[in-house]
RNA sequence: UCCAGCGUAGCUCAGUGGUAGAGCGGUCGGCUGUUAACCGAUUGGUCGUAGGUUCGAAUCCUACCGCUGGAGCCA
């Protein structure tokens, strides 16, 4: 008796250099053809944006139901790939027998037809099987794998920072509370929340960050990464902000704030490669349908050094290049969007490394420079995204880093085992993060970063 | 949160005070080794929700909800 066959996937199928006579494929009906004698059936598995044409003769016993298969339904085909017959395709595979898994009605919302991005994200548990989609999500699990990768490369360790935690990341937006104490009824002492009877026997939130976890272990293993969710309880409704994202932030000890610069810089090089890479048919539907620039602007971006400018010199530039913002650049000011974007787009037209920053628009773990006015942090701007990464030399300096903490108001108290790290056996060391979806956003010219997201958190919205 | 725009058929949209429309999709038929097939017919609506103005509202007004773009905050 013969071995039941295993499944093969689309993109292996496609990939075949001969004929195979016998050959398992499952997968969702895109569209069906019928012809006179046959049913042509397009069939996509998501392993591949392509879909594997399947040619169901009439002589099919079950041939009758073949044809009332529509856009939707799942099969399982077992037959001969063969060399097609027709143009468009290499192979096709001439099916001996058809199992219709799941059918699909008239109701099924995806159409042959092209459809919106917007229409597309009020049904995300069906917009992975579309084109855009699919492509979307098979480069993000990619460039997820490309993330570790680089890092592992060059001897990073991974970290897992805690998603709970107890420490507000200074200066990094509103969190959300984790609680399990009866909204309606919490407990209380001296006519306030006492949350002394909370789970963990005290306020806790999401994480806003894990750079400072990130630092003791870089002050341990020398050079780390953390790859995980952050949540941002602000109420930013824009195409650029999620409530849950997830954020890369290596730390790398015995690292100034030029080691921090190079090391963006070669990351972000290194996801655009990689894409390139090994995601060139979704790169290319991306440029057909999303951007047509896209291609050219990554590969522009790839070949060139990022330029670097200092904060106050980026200001002076805004100031005399005579275009007339809606607000002014200044010294002392945060930089606006406006003057980003005129920085990447019109003036550089390619990523820029803003650095050395005023203090006084900076958290307070970031390094106070010489000149005792600016601190060394760095933000990476890229063109139609903005800021990508936000880094900085940390203050590894104890009495600098506590004079810090009072300027902004922190009780030093609150961050014992922070300030321990300076206490024993300090180092330089700096770090970064960088949003992983402004990244995949970037790279794939999507422009709306809740399509980016397989089920974006946006403020008043966590359907699904 | 602020500013602007938009909510009409499953989808994309037209209709700006007087009988609710088109293309695509779906369905039926025809043709056909087809390729987002083609040809013909047909189906399809609480005009975002709730009030108001008017003889009459998809159309004008108010509030709310949702979406989109921009701003702020940031990644």
């Amino acid at each position: 008796m013969d071995k039941p066959l295993s499944p093969t996937s689309i993109k292996d199928a496609l990939q075949s250099v001969a004929p195979i006579g016998a050959i398992q494929v499952q997968g969702w009906i895109r569209t069906r053809r019928d012809s006179k004698d046959f049913s042509f059936i397009e069939l996509n598995d998501g392993s591949s944006l392509r879909n594997l044409q399947i040619v169901a003769k009439n002589t099919l016993p079950n041939y009758a139901a073949v044809q009332r298969l529509s856009t939707g339904a799942s099969i399982t085909v077992t037959g001969a790939l063969v060399a097609s017959q027709g143009k468009g395709q290499k192979w096709e595979l001439v099916a001996d027998n058809i199992d219709i898994v799941g059918t699909a009605d008239d109701s099924y919302p995806l159409q042959k037809k092209g459809h919106t991005p917007e229409f597309l994200r009020e049904i995300a548990h069906l917009r992975p099987r579309s084109n855009l989609f699919s492509s979307i999500f098979r480069a993000r699990s990619r460039l997820a794998f490309a993330v570790h990768q680089f890092f592992q490369e060059r001897g990073f360790g991974y970290v897992h920072t805690p998603i709970i935690t107890g420490s507000d990341c200074e200066g990094a937006g509103e969190l959300f509370r984790v609680s399990t104490m009866d909204i309606k009824n919490p407990p209380q002492k001296n006519g306030e929340i006492d949350f002394a009877q909370d789970f963990f026997a005290r306020p806790t939130y999401l994480t806003v960050s894990g750079q400072l976890e990130a630092e003791a272990f870089a002050l341990a293993l020398s050079k780390v990464y953390t790859f995980g969710p952050t949540f941002r309880a602000e109420n930013s409704n824009t195409s650029r902000h999620a409530s849950e994202f997830w954020m890369i932030e290596p730390e790398i000890a015995f690292c100034d704030l030029n080691g921090n610069m190079d090391l963006a810089e070669e990351f972000v090089k290194y996801l655009i490669a990689d894409a390139r890479e090994h995601c060139p048919e979704e790169m290319e539907l991306f440029a057909r349908f999303v951007d047509r620039e896209l291609l050219s602007r990554l590969d522009f971006v790839m070949e060139r050094p990022f330029q670097r400018i200092t904060y106050t010199d980026a200001v002076d530039l805004l100031k005399k290049s005579g275009v007339k913002f809606e607000f002014p650049a200044d010294y002392g000011l945060n930089l606006q969007s406006e003057h980003e974007r005129w920085l990447t787009e019109k003036h550089f037209k390619c990523p820029v490394t803003v650095f050395d920053f005023p203090k006084e628009i900076k958290p307070f773990y970031m390094r106070v420079n010489d000149d005792g006015k600016t601190v060394a942090a760095i933000d990476l701007l890229v063109p139609g995204i903005g800021e990508i990464v936000g880094g900085s030399q940390r203050e590894e300096r104890l009495e600098m880093l506590e004079a810090n903490m009072q300027r902004h108001n922190m009780d030093p108290a609150d961050y014992k085992w922070y300030l321990d790290l300076r206490r024993y056996g300090t180092v330089p060391h700096s770090g970064f993060g960088l949003g992983f979806e402004r990244m995949l956003m970037f790279i794939t010219g999507i422009s709306n970063i809740r399509d980016v997201i397989p089920f974006a958190r946006t403020p008043g919205s966590a359907e699904f």
